[in-house]
DNA sequence: TGAAAATATTTCAGAGTGAGAGAAAATTAA
DNA sequence: TTAATTTTCTCTCACTCTGAAATATTTTCA
């Protein structure tokens, strides 16, 4: 199988991974980053400059005597990633070009009255325009537009499985059950279009610019209306064939079967409340009442939640669990503290365990990461290179001027 | 990085992976096998007659007109695995060659009143005995006595942590807790020495050969004295940083915290049994039972095994679950399609539940197989071509003449 | 006995790498 | 101002390795 010319192609692949990685380079600093010799780096650019991919910057100026380096870098331009994070109220819209630079970000309700195939139009409308922005940014006057890449990831509040393109268990939107929804977006949009769980992105992007961005194994738990967990085992999140993978919220906690959604998740917390005769508006209003009849509503959820924690520290032994989701923010100090007491006493060792650090953002940026994974592999840079770039996002550049 | 020499490299690890899984081709027959072009073959397989790793061996009679084919096999010597499954009982032994043939079988109780210095050093001396017994066996007449590498690879009633020595919850053989049982017995014997736990070996055997072999992602369920159980994902077997990964023993199930262990394993059981006035001898009695009370304990145990089965679906989504241990020829197909409703009735998945296929077998192999890993990575086949290689033991041979 | 067919080896052009020489460009110093 | 020095980049060359094709060898079939 190995021929030579697949030698030429590993290189490609190690120094487009360098330059995708976002630092400036001359071809010298290019030699020292990948190890090459500076023949073969001299080339290889040769051959991306030829292809339209790199380009020739500025001069660098490193001060020190002798010839300076001239900047290579990636033409940003030649792809475009799209995130979306579908959620039952608010969509969010992330797009950056190939670099993850010249973030642009932008959100609205979700249109959630209308049919599958309507909603369907409705986002590929959204994300085309987003596309459109992107190259009307990018152009340069200087040269004709060559082809742009584009990746289209959009997170869904369901199970998503295999294939890809099956979704199930989307209580919060109906509508985008089976394929219908995913493959109408996925003939109206150009380019790459995938499909992923909500949760399961927004571990995706706390993994790779968030909370869990040091660990090789972390957990997800998303605590909103229900309860859904992502998992990711080195670094890679898992869903399994139908995406089962991570639904702890089915676990069940007693002997009457309650599960653990029924009694973490906002809705059921609610129900708990009511039932238990407290007049509570929003779930976090549970954790901060002082009625004896809150006290045990709340310790039933955080029983529950430790049981969630115990069955996660044994499936997976993960080195972090990430706390996201609106009631999430009820989880305080103490809280924590007591869940990892919890599972100490039974088991040898506990997963750390913190909040999320990108909140609402979370699903946006692990949908727009994982369209840069996919642009990365379409311009042939080999996963495992493909894998070393760790923030792919120029996250400071997004973070501040996100416009509402 | 990527010289031209690494093609090389490459096409000589494809070829070997292809002879170690068992074969007998001419170099005609490697030239279709690897996609390699016939004169790479030849080059490659002269170099490995060179290093003698490999020899010419009989005529290949196909009964075609044209010339004869000439059998490349590998010189099978250059290669002795050991593995071992150290239980708490019984000590079982099995050494191959690097084929994977000429099996020796060989159990005898487990001296567990030695201490950790002393058991060490009498599994060190069997194992030894059969390092030399696989090379005396394999010694040919015509040739000096090259090089031979070995593997052992010990199953451990305990949990190994990821450095591959420290040895946690070996209760039913304390001596061997920390790393003094493991270091002795790694500086006693020469060439690779690798622990791991024995219901993980016991997977690695049904993954290999048994019922898991054409699973991706298994679990396998080890209901003896206790409960253990080995996780397979994408068929790599995970332990976890403290070896942790897939004691669903610990799993709590009830409002009074029972475990899954206290229900589910035959002491628990033994235990309930009596509490609840039977008069038992042995876990298998109890299924038998007609008594209202032994019905009760078995529901129990049903049910907890329910729960462990659920966790397992939500945690990894296997294809298979395989139920091995002693107490699991209690478990029959009435009870395991029972099993499969409880899981549907909550979840939309369920694996299919079988039984071990190696039974007592199963560590011993697993163990083999691992140390046969091992032998194929210092001989530089590359993992992912050694991954290919699924059966790696001559099954047949071993289980026909097992010398008890 | 000769033709056909299959296996193995040899030869050769092509593709790719790295070392090192050489050209170009910048700083430093006389 | 000019030469020396240093750094960047390119070019040349020797080397490795591959695959295609030609060749030699061995076997079956007519």
């Amino acid at each position: 199988m190995a021929e030579t010319a697949d030698a030429r192609w590993a290189n490609r692949s190690s120094l487009l991974a360098v330059l995708l990685a976002g630092g400036r380079h001359s071809r010298a600093g290019l030699t020292q980053q990948t190890g090459l010799s500076a023949a073969t780096v001299s080339r290889v650019v040769e051959g991306l400059l030829d292809e339209g991919l790199v380009r020739e910057g500025a001069v660098l100026q490193t001060g020190r005597r002798g010839r300076q380096g001239v900047v290579i870098e990636v033409a940003a331009e030649r792809g475009v990633a799209v995130g979306v994070d579908l959620g039952g109220t608010t969509c969010r819209f992330l797009a950056t070009d190939l670099l993850g630079r010249s973030p642009r970000y932008h959100e609205e309700p979700t249109p959630r009255h209308l049919a599958a195939d309507h909603l369907a139009d409705w986002l590929a409308e959204r994300v085309r325009a987003l596309y459109a922005a992107a190259g009307a940014a990018a152009a340069r006057p200087d040269a004709a537009a060559p082809d742009v890449l584009r990746a289209g990831v959009i997170g869904l509040p369901g199970a998503v499985a295999a294939d890809g393109l099956g979704v199930r268990g989307a209580t919060n939107l109906p509508q985008i059950e089976g394929d219908l929804f995913t493959r109408r977006l996925r003939r109206a949009l150009e380019g790459t279009v995938a499909f992923g769980n909500d949760a399961d992105l927004a571990l995706e992007g706390e993994l790779r610019h968030g909370a869990a961005r040091t660990a090789e194994t972390a957990v997800m738990f998303t605590v909103g209306a229900g309860f859904g967990a992502g998992v990711a085992v080195d670094r890679h999140i898992r869903g399994g064939p139908t995406g089962l993978v991570g639904e702890f919220g089915f676990l069940p906690v007693d002997s009457d079967d309650h599960t653990v959604e029924e009694l973490v998740g906002a809705e059921g917390l609610m129900r708990a409340a009511r039932e238990a005769g407290l007049d509570v508006a929003t779930a976090a209003d549970v954790f901060t009442a002082t009625a004896p009849a809150a006290r045990a509503v709340v310790e039933r959820f955080e029983r529950a939640l430790g049981i969630a924690l115990t069955a996660v520290t044994i499936a997976y032994e993960p080195e972090l669990v990430v706390l996201g989701g609106r009631v999430s923010a009820s989880i305080d100090t103490a809280m924590t503290t007591r869940l990892r007491e919890r599972v100490r006493r039974r088991l040898p060792a506990c997963p750390e365990l913190v909040h999320s650090e990108l909140a609402d953002l979370a699903g946006a940026l692990g949908a727009v990461s994982r369209g840069l994974t996919a642009l990365r592999g379409r311009f042939d840079v080999a996963p495992d290179a493909a894998a070393a770039v760790r923030a792919d996002l120029d996250l400071a550049a997004l973070l501040t001027p996100r416009s509402h």
